[in-house]
RNA sequence: GCCCGAGUGGCGUAGUGGUAGCGCAUCCGACUCGUAAUCGGAAGGUCGUCGGUUCGAAUCCGACCUCGGGCUCCA
């Protein structure tokens, strides 16, 4: 190591400093939480041993707040271990928008607790403890760490190299690092901020259980969440968004809306739709059907229920049992409510001959499926036990393979973005651990999706071994209006089927060929999407999915005539009004129009009869008066047609 | 399934061992009003279910059901 080295500092100025200054020292006036060096991010506690040039890492973005939480979550297991003498820790790193830090105690933290340890936290961080690094030889580690099994077995693990776990990526061979602030010592890679001053707002969150490297077969561990953000504004803006998720909520807004709710009579996440709810899974699936039917789509329907050798055939008791309901016993055969409709559609794929000339054929159906999630995993209408699929299954020869998922995916953007969701990122999913079949099928199989998603040119990430146990897959995961990532739409490319139930066609050659099939789901499921829509809208859907598009408000009960007049004129052209007749104050009508979320409002006195008008307001509160009733028709008309997002005045630019 | 928490009229809630209250919604009456809550009255709850402790249970204990936050799993 030479003796002294040159820095390029931000300001662009060059120092000469001794080997093994630390960035720290270097950046201590710049406010930054970690420095990049030559572009990289360095640990602020590691001294430089060659010249480099410097960059400061501001607690403002992504890497900066991994700095800032991840320390954070340090000051987190100091604190616990400074109040719970002999609590051992496990794991703490940063995660989207927070950190957690795992523990095991011998009893659970309360609400209490938390209060407690956060109070603790702000001591130690106001004390302004320098963190230090230092780089052990494992047997040090080992030594340094005897009481502390967690740390001890992720040491050990290092010698497996690879995949050693979150806190490890050190390699084989290298020392471990740990991190000393006053007298706690943690192991970790680092890096972190230079002292523990340097976090400006931070809050526990929750307590909860959580396994051990995430296996349900080991030892269940004390996880405490929370988050940091680089100033006390940042903070608030994320508990804002937090606030604002929890009013968007789909259970909360179905409940507020009068769409759905699950009966507990009936049985954990088997929800019943409402009438309005019931007129918005309507809209879409007339939505749906008429574009699976431009498509080039066959309308196929088939039961709920199949006798056991069907599933036995599909290799769906084999593989899918534990998500299945239990069978009913009849006439002495075993009838299954279906998990999934593809054993049904082949059943009418090969309930005659087929030649090349029919490929592909296409089959759609609005399947309901009866899938039994354990009890802690039902959540709302975004994890059901019986829900709808817009399914469909394309049997196509190889050749038409490549094509085929080409234009599906642009078939599931295109009705994406028809409800809003224009953010999309593809999760290609390839073979995992349990599968049926030959590795160069899914080879194949894997290519012809990639291609296709090069096709598609949207971004797209590949997971390792997330496929299903038939056929790897494309997920398409969209952002919503609060930034929130959902899994919908899912194409799948199958031979497994195909070969099980020996499905074949006639080729131009005469001989006998045995088609693939594509597994493809769009919605996912109407009730999830569904959920996903109505938080994406907040519930204010746009005047096409609305269940009532314009709501009647007659300013006195003389006005209840022209208001019939009105609402027959608007369903004279198939639009969906619905009149307040209540009796109330015409203040109240309005408001119980907004909070119904009901895109339009039309006031109607003696002036808009008179004039034969309406008076045109909108969730957002903007309002144009003396709109010509024939004027309003067309407008909404023409913005239900043409599918607009959201609703505009009359004589707006829409 | 596992850990933690919760369940009081349709919804939101108060009540922590001594005969169950409030707001909204509903119904009735009055008011007939120009862009987010008119006034008055009525009705509505065996406090999730079953069992236990107690002279007495919404309240304490147990089991089950349902929900919520996580873990695991997934459309």
């Amino acid at each position: 190591m030479p003796d002294a080295i040159q820095v390029k500092l931000p300001d662009g100025s060059v120092r000469q400093v001794p080997a093994g200054t630390t960035p720290a020292e270097l950046l201590d006036t710049t406010g930054a939480v970690a420095a990049l060096v030559d572009g990289e991010p360095f640990d602020l506690g590691r001294g430089l041993d060659h010249d480099v040039s410097l960059a400061p890492l501001p607690a403002t973005n992504d890497q900066g707040r991994a700095v800032l939480r991840h320390s954070t979550a340090h000051v987190l297991a100091q604190a616990v271990t400074d109040l719970y003498p002999g609590a051992k820790y496990a794991i703490g790193p940063p995660i989207e928008d927070g950190f957690y830090y795992d523990f095991d105690v011998p009893e659970p933290f309360t609400p209490e607790d938390l209060e407690r340890i956060e109070a603790r936290m702000r001591e130690i961080i106001a004390e302004g403890q320098p963190f230090r690094r230092e780089e052990l030889s494992r047997a040090d580690g080992l030594k340094l760490f005897a009481d502390q099994p967690y740390k001890q077995e992720i040491i050990e693990a290092i010698d497996e190299a690879e995949g050693a776990g979150p806190d490890l990526r050190r390699g084989a061979q290298g020392p471990v690092s740990v991190y000393r602030n006053d007298g706690w010592v943690d192991l970790c890679r680092g890096p972190h901020l230079p002292t523990t001053r340097a976090i400006p707002a931070f809050k526990l969150q929750r307590a909860a259980g959580a396994y051990w490297r995430g296996d349900e077969s080991r030892q269940q561990l004390q996880r405490i969440y929370g988050t940091a953000w680089e100033s006390k504004e940042a903070l608030e803006a994320h508990l804002h968004r937090l606030e604002e998720a929890e009013r968007r909520d789909h259970r909360r807004l179905g409940l507020e809306l009068d769409l759905f709710h699950f009966p507990p009579e009936v049985g954990s996440g088997l929800p019943v739709f409402h009438p309005k709810g019931g007129m918005i899974r309507k809209l879409m699936e007339d939505f749906s059907r008429a574009e699976h039917e431009a498509a080039g789509y066959s309308f196929v329907s088939t039961p709920h229920l199949a006798k056991s050798t069907l599933f036995e055939t599909s290799g769906h008791l084999q593989w899918y049992a534990e998500g299945m309901y239990p069978p009913m016993e009849l006439e002495g055969a075993r009838y299954y409510p279906k998990p999934m409709n593809c054993p049904m559609h082949i059943l009418i794929y090969r309930s005659r001959g087929r030649s090349y000339r029919e490929l592909p054929i296409r089959l759609f159906e609005f399947g309901t499926v009866y899938r039994f999630e354990r009890s802690g995993v039902v959540h709302g209408l975004t994890r059901a036990r019986g829900f709808t699929q817009d399914d469909a299954h394309i049997f196509c020869a190889r050749d038409q393979l490549v094509d085929e998922l080409a234009s599906l995916l642009e078939f599931v953007l295109r009705l994406l973005r028809t409800f809003g969701l224009d953010d999309f990122q593809a999760e290609l999913a390839t073979r995992p651990e349990e599968f049926v079949g030959e590795p160069e099928e899914w080879e194949q199989a894997e290519a012809a999706l990639r291609a296709a998603i090069e096709a598609a040119g949207i971004p797209f990430v590949v997971a390792e071994g997330e496929g299903a146990f038939y056929a790897p897959k494309i997920d398409v995961h969209v952002r919503d209006a609060i930034g929130r990532r959902w899994q919908l739409s899912t194409l799948q490319v199958d031979f497994q089927f195909p070969q099980r139930f020996d499905l074949e066609y006639t080729g131009a050659d005469n001989l006998r060929h045995r088609p693939f099939m594509i597994h493809r789901a769009l919605f996912g499921s109407l009730e999830r999407f569904l959920a996903i829509v109505l938080e994406h809208y907040a519930g204010a859907m746009p005047p096409w999915l609305a269940p009532v598009q314009v709501r009647l408000v007659p300013i006195a009960d003389r006005h209840l005539g022209y208001a019939a007049v009105v609402a027959g004129a608007l369903k004279a052209v198939g639009l969906r009004p619905e009149v307040d007749d209540s009796g109330g104050r015409m203040q109240a009508k309005v408001r119980d129009a907004q909070l119904a979320k009901v895109p339009y409002t039309l006031v109607l006195g003696d002036r808009d009869e008179a004039a034969e008008a309406v008076s045109v307001r909108l969730l957002d509160g903007s309002e144009r008066r003396g709109v010509p009733l024939q004027d309003f028709v067309s407008h909404l008309q023409a913005e239900v047609a043409a599918r607009a997002t959201t609703a505009s005045l009359p004589g707006q630019d829409p």
